[in-house]
DNA sequence: CAAAACGCGGACTTATAATATCCGCGTATG
DNA sequence: CATACGCGGATATTATAAGTCCGCGTTTTG
């Protein structure tokens, strides 16, 4: 139904919540946080890390943090870390297929880019080269100036107290313990 | 995997067999033409007529022709008409789900475009900028130039002989005749 | 006028990808 | 050594795309 779906949408989110922050957050957090599946996202941020876009920390403690300053990561990085640079278009060469070359199509007729290709790998290019122009920095500014002041500290203080409130978070796994 | 599927190729190919031919082609013949699946096909064609891009007519000897000059058809028209106008992001409002709103997202985190979506429109923009540029006569032209001038003749007593070779085409139907 | 060849559209099946969850492992912290 | 992480494989669940089938009305043609 769209090109990109909703784990590029929940990455890009989680990752405006990272800039600008050097602690490490967990994939737990960010999608608690914004109230996104956890599962899902703990799945595509290890693509990210791959990709060198994030960097993690295990162990206790550990999450995410940004690789590189925020305007140095375009939203086409993200994108094409998460989707793996899906295309506009897949050519299947209808054009050799016509009866008349029986099954043998002449070399005037596969040569080159198919038209219909070419068309829309011009729209991807231009697709990708507008996703390029704007960076994480971009999003987060964009997102920053809305928020009035105090709403900084409010997120922070939710960040500092999760290590207490996970305790009594519905997302809870019984080790050995589910026994009546 | 790709925003744009089969369907639109299996269409865009068909028309450029329709540019220049003022006589009513059937959705069969260009599915056999092209060896491409013909029941597809024809559901994808009437799309097209609802559209105002292609018109057809009924009953033996029917068929399809451009309702237009085909410079005034551009991709992004046939791609619109038979996909129905996808965009490239479905944005979900992920910024007013933050639980530091607590189901009551303030307006200044709702207001305007999210700017992930933003980035998306742009993107989208552009590419489809792109496609409008580019019509079936463009397309056409850049395969007639390849082909050599023996083809386009070939083509034509190809489709005059339609009427006859059908009868002993592989896609038959059977009426009444099916009891063995 | 009846058969044949069309377009039309709904119902249906199948294939494939997107979304989402679960579980066990290794690792770092305190 | 218990806890909270990241990691990755296996699995379930939808959703969408791709493809087929069938019955109806329309138009030509013999």
């Amino acid at each position: 139904m769209a090109l990109y779906g909703a784990s590029t949408e929940y990455v890009l989110h989680s990752l405006l919540w990272l800039v600008d922050n050097p602690e490490p957050v967990s994939s737990l957090d960010l999608a608690e946080l914004q109230d996104i599946p956890a599962a899902f996202v703990a799945k595509q941020l290890p693509k990210l890390e791959k990709a060198g876009l994030l960097i993690a920390s295990e162990g206790l403690r550990g999450g995410y943090r940004l690789a590189n300053p925020a305007d140095e990561i375009s939203v086409l990085a993200v994108v094409d870390a998460v989707e793996g640079r899906k295309s506009l278009f897949n050519c299947q060469e209808i054009r050799g297929r016509c009866v008349l070359f029986d099954q043998q199509p002449p070399r005037w007729a596969t040569q080159g880019v198919c038209g219909i290709h070419g068309v829309m790998l011009r729209a991807e290019q231009a697709m990708r080269q507008e996703l390029s122009q704007t960076s994480l920095a971009d999003l987060a500014r964009s997102v920053r100036d809305k928020a009035p002041s105090p709403f900084f500290g409010e997120a922070q203080s939710w960040f500092d107290g999760r290590v207490q409130t996970r305790r009594t978070s519905k997302v809870r796994q019984r080790k050995r313990s589910d026994v009546s």
